[in-house]
Formats: structure tokens, sequence, C-alpha cells
DNA sequence: CATCCACGTTGACGCAGATCAAAGCCCGGC
DNA sequence: GCCGGGCTTTGATCTGCGTCAACGTGGATG
């Protein structure tokens, strides 16, 4: 037995995997009925993590996966120097942890950019689980083999594209996951700081600021502090594909 | 049962996973006698992959996974434009097409750099014996894994480090993976052009070519051509943990 | 053995984005 | 309602790497 009482103080949060409804985005999706009331078993803890504080950290034992609840994360790995490489910004309906099964210790850090809650997979179970329910199986790969693919995508904007190219990128795919869970496709607040977006774009916060005043000036979108809104999501896209010079 | 011709022309290349010389770097990693013996009947068929051939191309349909048996890969991604991100380099050992999982579809090209041979993995099989094969499982999560953990090592690369930073870094990840091979951690050959050097560590070739003089001016390598000697591997780690500016 | 051609090296110059600097904005705390 | 500090914007200047160009080199081919 998990001494729940460690992680979370308010026992009535417990809220079964079959009765979320994320359970479409998450680590339940594609499950049937039956196989998600088995989730309900395997994930029974959730844990609040308020803004700026670690989900994990670098060199902490691995144990579990974190489903996000609610709330917003970005990972990170830092250099001993200071300089930080975002590798990553987590929504609800995301899984965190992934890094750490390979050494059993975390290799980045999660901090939360909102205050936010997960649900606690411990990753032992995780496993047995899908001994027995192979969708749950096969859902796991392919989660882990996305992340794979998301990588690439990341190394894509940093290997070759320019800091604009780079910008219009961040914010689409932004757009597409807030898409994805019922929000405005053209409207939302950023949670990551100019730097934090920079950092994750291999670009200085001035040049992110500069290229959000250009988008702007260009009527591609509004920007008032961390509110975005789109105004030409095709003109954003034609960032991307047309390659000049 | 599969047609083992269509890929293979010498059956008698077949070979287990339990006389495999590859065994504790490859999937077998970790296996019992009794476990690995399993695997020699989910391994059984090997494919030739002549240099400068593809293993896959971006939108074949997945059905299998590949363990390099002998010879030398790069995986990349290319834009409409041309561009080309190089994703990895993959040597003796090591699994491809784990980005395939995710949507069934390959989404990089797998193309060898010298004659190659791979031994296919059908996934469906390994799901399969995943499921009974506890080690089993437990191993490929962490493939996985520390696929995503290198991953985040090249966003580093590309996000944060400077040109003669990149190259040591690349230099010493080849000299370590060589090392674990049985070959010299201080002299190889390199099985890539300048060029995809470049294209992995988000420079051009020029680039590449001057950093490689330079390392040389300093006393740090031997390089003629693709001929690589490491004279001074504390020199190289110095470059990458020292930030000047 | 001569030829060819992809690959590699080196130099000169230019530019995208970094760096440095200064000022504005917004929110939280008192 | 005022103050302070973190975040953002904008301008001026600098620089690391890209670009362009010319030449070198070595392995493959017939």
């Amino acid at each position: 037995m998990r001494a729940k009482s460690a992680y979370l103080s308010v026992p009535q949060l417990r809220e079964a995997c079959s009765q979320c409804n994320l359970r479409e985005l998450c680590l339940p999706m594609g499950l049937s009925e039956h196989e998600m009331g088995q989730l309900d078993e395997l994930v029974t803890v959730r844990k609040r993590v308020l803004r700026s504080h670690h989900l994990y950290r670098g060199g902490d034992g691995f144990e579990a996966l974190y489903a996000i609840k609610t709330g917003f994360f970005k990972t990170d790995v830092l250099l001993e120097d200071g300089r930080e490489q975002v590798t990553g910004f987590q929504m609800a309906g995301e899984i965190l942890g992934l890094d750490g099964i390979g050494t059993e210790k975390h290799t980045c850090n999660a901090v939360a950019l909102e205050d936010s809650e997960v649900c606690v997979i411990p990753f032992a179970d995780l496993e047995n689980y899908s001994r027995e329910i192979g969708a749950l199986q096969h859902h796991f790969h392919k989660v882990m083999s996305r992340e794979i693919v998301r990588d690439h995508g990341v190394m894509m904007l940093l290997g070759i594209m320019r800091a604009e190219e780079r910008l219009a990128a961040f914010l689409l795919n932004l757009s597409q996951r807030f898409t994805a869970r019922g929000y405005s496709p053209t409207e939302f607040n950023l949670r990551m700081t100019r730097n934090e977006i920079g950092s994750y774009l291999g670009l200085k916060l001035e040049t992110v600021s500069r290229a959000f005043s250009r988008f702007q000036e260009e009527g591609l979108i509004n920007v008032h502090q961390k509110h975005i809104q789109i105004l030409d999501v095709t003109g954003l896209k034609r960032l991307l594909s047309e390659r000049r010079v």
C-alpha cells in the first residue's frame, strides 16, 4: 500500500481514469470500458505541484511516470555553467518522466509553470498491468515513440530553422495542442517566459521578443505580454514552408 | 511464416541472438540463457543493406524494429525545400525504427553509411514476447527511454553549444560507443561525410572542417580525411565544461 | 595509368542573431 | 496607492558561423 497522504492531503481528490475527461488524450486512450476500470487501480495517487516547484529533478530516483491532470510544466537540462536547455513544455494529458526509465534516475528537471496536479503512475505497476492489457502495452509504446518523434521535431527546429520559423512552429504547435484539449486554437495565454521560449528554441529572449513584435507588425498575431491571438494561421504556416535564401 | 528468402538469399546467415557477440549491447541485454533462447524464435530474419541504400523511408509502413548486426547507419528527416536534419548515427547493437511505433509509419529515413546487416524484429511479435518475458519488456522500455535521453543530449548540442563544443561532444560520444564495442577509443574511421556531421550538429560542412583543423592545430586530434586519432581526451572534455564568454 | 568526381580544405566577406544597454510595463506586497 | 523587482521591449553594436569561391585530394573506374 502506498502512503497516499504523503502526496495528497485531500483524499476526495481521488478520481478514476474512467471518469477523467482527459482519458482520450492520456494513457487510457483507446482502452475498453473494462480495461479502463483496471487502470483505476493502477493510478490511485495524485500530487499537487505549485507553480515554480519541481515535480522531479535530474538525479532523483525514478519510480513513477506522471500524467498531467491540470496545469503546465517544462522539462529542462542544465549545464554546470548555468546554461539551460528546455527540452519540452507539457500540458494536460501528457506524460512526464519517460526519461528516467533507462537509467532508473531522472535525467532532467520537471518544473510546474502554473499550479498543477499530476496522476502518479508507479512504473513497476504499469509494466505489470501492460503485461495483462495488450492495448495498454501498445498504447504506452506509442506514447514513448511519439515522444521520440517529437524530439526529432525539436532537432529540426534547432538544427535547420531560422528564428522566425522556429517561433512560428512553436505557436502552431501550441495552438494545435490547445485545440485538442477543447480550447481556442487562436487565442491563449503563454505559461512560459520569453527566456524559457528562447531556451526551448535555441534563441535569446531578445530574439524571441523581436520575432513576436515582427509577427505583430505583419498582422500574423496580436501579442500583449503572455496573451497571444493568432490572426493568420496560414501566414504562419507559410513562414515554415517557404524558404527564402 | 515469414518469407525469409525475400530478405536474405543466404540462409546460413541465420544466427541466433544467443550466439551473437552483440547480445550484451543489444536487445537481449540482461536476459537469462533461457529467455535468450526464446528471442532466437523472435528474431529469425536478417537483411542486408548496401551502402547508401535505405533500410526504410519516412512514410513507409511500420512493421518491425531493426537491430544492427554489422555496419553503420544514419537517420534523417528532410524538409520539402531540401534541408536535411540528421537525427542520429547508429552502430552495431543499436536499434532502428522506434520512431514508427507511434503512427505506424516511419517518420524518418534510415540509410546505411556502409554495407550493413540488420536483424528484423517484427514488432507485434516483440510485444507478444515481452508480455511473457518481463526482463525483455523492461529492457525494451529502457532502450526507448535511452533514445529519448539521447535526443535530449542532441537538443543541448543544438540549442546551447558553440561549434567546437558540438564537435568535441560528437567525437567523445563516438569514442565512447566504439569503446563499448571493443574498438579503440582513440582511433577510428568516420563513416559519415563532413556534410552529414554538420547536418547532425546544426553546422555547415565548412564549419565542421574548420573545427577539425583547429583541433588538430591545438594538438587535440589528428585528422586525415575520415581517419581520426584522438590525442588529448581530457582536452576535448575540457572544451565542453569550460565556458568562455 | 589517366581521368573524374565527390569530398574536403581554406580564405574573404556578410549577416542573423547575440550581446550590451536602457527604458517601459505589470503585478504583488506593504 | 505606492514601491520594487521580474519580465519585456527596443535600439546599437558585435561576432560566430554561414556563404561564396577557389583549389586540393584520394578513391573509383575503365
